[in-house]
DNA sequence: GTCGTTGCAAAGCGTTTGCAGCCTA
DNA sequence: TAGGCTGCAAACGCTTTGCAACGAC
């Protein structure tokens, strides 16, 4: 029997406002403008009730912490600035690999990461 | 001045020898075939110098362990077989992703992973 | 002999877990 | 009131770093 905790409100509401899958550490802040006191094992928790409950997905990036955005969304890829360390929604995907794997290999997903610099570094520099 | 010590060596044989890419666990292990007393932190010191060397190159698996496999091979992409967990490399690539990045973003690199089953698991199931 | 390198242990870092008290239903 | 949930702190697993001893040159 899972609870409407005001920790969990304010995790879902800021997940939900974010225009960017976000990092615990993330969560964590956007968290505490609503609720000061709140802990980083509370974020983790949800995280993963969110995920078991079907309505957080996880967004893996190698070498870096996991981000987490609303599932549900269309097929997708992300971008990752190494100047601001945040990661972005890409909306098409350049579509199928399915000649690129070997012969006789079966192929079932695909990952995409594009890395560079977003619009406000480039700016910035 | 960088010295050849019976453990560098030992582990250029290790990861030279290797088949695939390997993790600083899967390195320790073949390192200590040699010398028993061998140190993780030596080799993750040595892991470190002779990527700066460029001896070594790191493959990036989302959620997994840095794999690290002999360097100086032609732009590729990685292959992973969610059965035994065994990585293989993807010869060619299907080229630039810069029209993907959303529009002031500078795109400087990208990663491409496909996932599913390795001949060898397919043909066994 | 120098000083780069090693093994050990401790420290980081992100994540998970144990626990006593809290608060939602 | 019951028991899921929370914050704190300690525990984790993996990687990095401090340090005294070692060994390649």
């Amino acid at each position: 029997m899972q609870r409407n905790t005001q920790q969990r409100r304010a995790l879902r509401k800021a997940i939900r406002l974010a225009d960017r899958p976000l990092s615990p550490q993330e969560i964590l802040q956007a968290g505490r403008d609503q609720i000061p006191g709140l802990g980083i094992a509370t974020v983790y928790r949800n995280i993963r009730s969110l995920l078991d409950e079907g309505w957080l997905q996880e967004v893996e990036l190698p070498g870096k912490p996991n981000r987490y955005e609303l599932a549900g969304k269309h097929h997708h890829h992300h971008f990752h600035c190494k100047a601001c360390d945040r990661v972005y929604d890409i909306d098409n995907c350049p579509g199928s690999f399915t000649d690129l794997a070997p012969h006789g290999f079966q192929l079932e997903a695909h990952d995409l990461i594009l890395y560079g610099t977003c619009r406000g570094c480039v700016t910035e520099a």
